[in-house]
DNA sequence: GTTAACTGTTTAATCAGTTTAACAATTTAT
DNA sequence: ATAAATTGTTAAACTGATTAAACAGTTAAC
């Protein structure tokens, strides 16, 4: 499969199609030598505005903030020339006097499709969202090793790009976070050397608990479980509620039991593999996140093995558009966009002065679905 | 399903959690009323390496700015005061006198899941990617109705957030777009009032050729289509195609076999379903993109078609991680990465003063996989 | 009737850079 | 030897806002 049929060009090629440069080094760029745009119609700046209005540019400026220490009738003359000439302050202008860009970086890790994620993409929402109503812009980057190595991640401040910085799927092992520590930064979804980083995550003692909990009321016993990035302490958090909760019910974990899925589709698959071929008695799967355990069934399903009369499996996410996977899947609720609204509320106070750290952990919910069902008695 | 099981609190609640406000209405920010961080570093400034290295500030600018003016031995002096001071330009500063700002725009239409989308996704990493290399950040925002009506589209380039803006997933029905025609912006993967403003999209007609020589070699001849967004060029531009292809193949195309899809997983599912039970004899489906050909194909397989022994279904786009679905999908590749990287590339040539329109068509090509087949004869 | 307090506005300094024009010091041409 | 051209550096103007301090003009207090 996945293999390439020729295709013949469309017959009526009106549009002109260009060669495409496609270097791969990064691009020298010297910032000054860019031509100016000769037409750029001359922009109306608060001089103007004051002109017209025959006040000073303190005056416009007071207006602009609201300062109360303005007149009804001076603001309401003022505002009306501000309206009528269409004015828009330069919001470089007027960060470099403020000190404040009103500007929030999201920084992703460095995979392939950290932009097409379903996990990243709905934290993302919750911050942009937040971000658009506190009067934020949103500046996106990738922390490549390259940029990181070229401490780009503190240009950021240092240049003032931005006010302040959230970090979507970092870890303990990502050390280029504690670079930030003095600034203005939120770890998302995770903790950093338990707290001496500012963190809002989701819970995943309680989600851990809560589908442990469902597994064992189901009657499961030898439940397997697919985690990964043992280095994230939120990772970790699931792996020893796991440990706990087994153990409670009187059984005894075996680490025949246990594999790393890698968070991703194929990784699922293989520790589904892995571990029903270690132990032919699992009869539960507990998967990290919800793209494992889709890998996981996939894999089971291809196998002859039927989900979930033979096997149960839960995941962790709940991501939107698996709920139509077939079977749908039992998986813990996080509540993503909410910690994206939180994570960015956070940030934001944090920036305005606020200076106690910031720890804030948000519940999950077990989301009962077609993926689990009672243990098969033989 | 989808029922939810109360879950209890974790036993160990270490951690402080906080309630969250949760506003709805926009929130009024005073950019002045924000307190200056008392403890903030004093920043050094062009001044202090000036001082330090005994020259004027207009030489630093001119090291910084690689000036050729500047002699050899004075570029290396301050640039060793430079590094050891660890100085590093305000850039607000520096975008203020030169009037660029080295920040580009990436506006997603108002979807629910625009940021998790495959799709946006893929484009989005080739213009990130692209736009790093070109010493460009990038800012994301999505175009609610509000925020058109606000005009925030246009503060975007007269406040002087960015010189240039890329815009994802429009179509001739967003008119806010020739807002933007006087401004430096690329129109992604579409065109508008053909030839109006500057575009870079993928040859949707070339992979519609390729697409329907498949199914028509495979010896299909009732062929239905799952469309959606008739208001787009390039989604018109695929129904064209069908329907020539079919005609040139002396196939009569009936109104019955065409059905909106809405792009979405659901919408394929329900024309899938309308268009099985208005025309039993479709053998073959062509989806305008992958999401609707999977929402298909789940339909199809859960009401007893066989995909592709029954029916085949073709899509498109070739999202990468559909490759694991079952059976396999048969879709059109466009190029998105390569699209994000030409579309950001031309962007940044048109900032820089090319007056050119920008129009470019990036070729497609079919990528064969299991779920088509040759068509079955009764 | 002078002093004090309060209001509303403006002057001028500041934010941190870029850039033009001027200038001194050399080098080259006549 | 003098004028012209070249080279490297700097003073000063400029980008477009904010804001502390100064300043009139009223009003209130004693």
């Amino acid at each position: 499969m996945a293999e390439k049929l020729k295709g013949e060009t469309t017959e009526s090629p009106d549009i002109a199609r260009t060669a495409l440069t496609s270097t791969t080094e990064p691009i020298q760029v010297n910032f000054n030598a860019l031509p100016v745009e000769e037409n750029a119609p001359d922009r109306i700046s608060i001089r103007d505005v004051a002109k017209q209005a025959g006040v000073s540019i303190a005056t416009v400026s007071m207006v602009l903030n609201q300062n109360p220490r303005i007149s009804r009738g001076t603001h309401v003359r003022v505002q009306r020339v501000i309206d009528s000439m269409g004015y828009r302050p330069n919001r470089l202008a007027q960060s470099l006097s403020s000190r404040y860009t009103q500007v929030l970086a999201v920084i992703l890790p460095p995979l392939r499709h950290a932009f097409a994620d379903a996990y990243f993409g709905e934290i993302l929402s919750g911050i942009s969202d937040r971000a658009g109503k506190l009067g934020h812009k949103l500046l996106i980057e990738q922390a490549k090793p390259q940029y990181i190595k070229e401490g780009k991640h503190i240009e950021l401040y240092e240049r003032r790009f931005v006010d302040g910085v959230l970090c979507l799927g970092f870890n303990e092992k990502h050390t280029f976070l504690s670079d930030l520590r003095q600034y203005p930064m939120i770890l998302v979804d995770n903790r950093f050397g338990d707290g001496l980083l500012d963190f809002v995550h989701c819970d995943y003692r309680m989600g851990a608990k809560q589908a442990m909990n469902c597994l064992l009321q189901l009657g499961h016993r030898n439940i397997g479980m697919i985690y990964a990035a043992p280095e994230s302490p939120t990772a970790r958090d699931v792996l020893e509620v796991y440990t706990t909760e087994l153990r409670n019910a009187g059984i005894e974990v075996k680490e025949s039991w246990l594999a790393d899925g890698c968070f991703t589709d194929e990784g699922g698959a293989a520790a589904a593999d892995l571990l029903t071929h270690r132990d032919k008695d699992i009869t539960a799967l507990l998967c990290g996140n919800d793209k494992m355990a889709l890998g996981a069934i996939r894999y089971l399903v291809e196998h002859g093995r039927k989900v979930p009369q033979d096997i149960s499996v839960v995941g962790f996410d709940d991501i939107q558009h698996l709920a139509y996977a077939n079977p749908s899947l039992t998986t813990v609720h996080l509540p993503l966009y909410e910690l994206g609204v939180a994570a960015c509320e956070r940030l934001v106070s944090r920036i305005r002065g606020k200076v106690d750290r910031v720890a804030d952990v948000l519940p999950t919910h077990l989301v009962l679905r077609e993926s689990t069902s009672i243990v098969r008695t033989r």
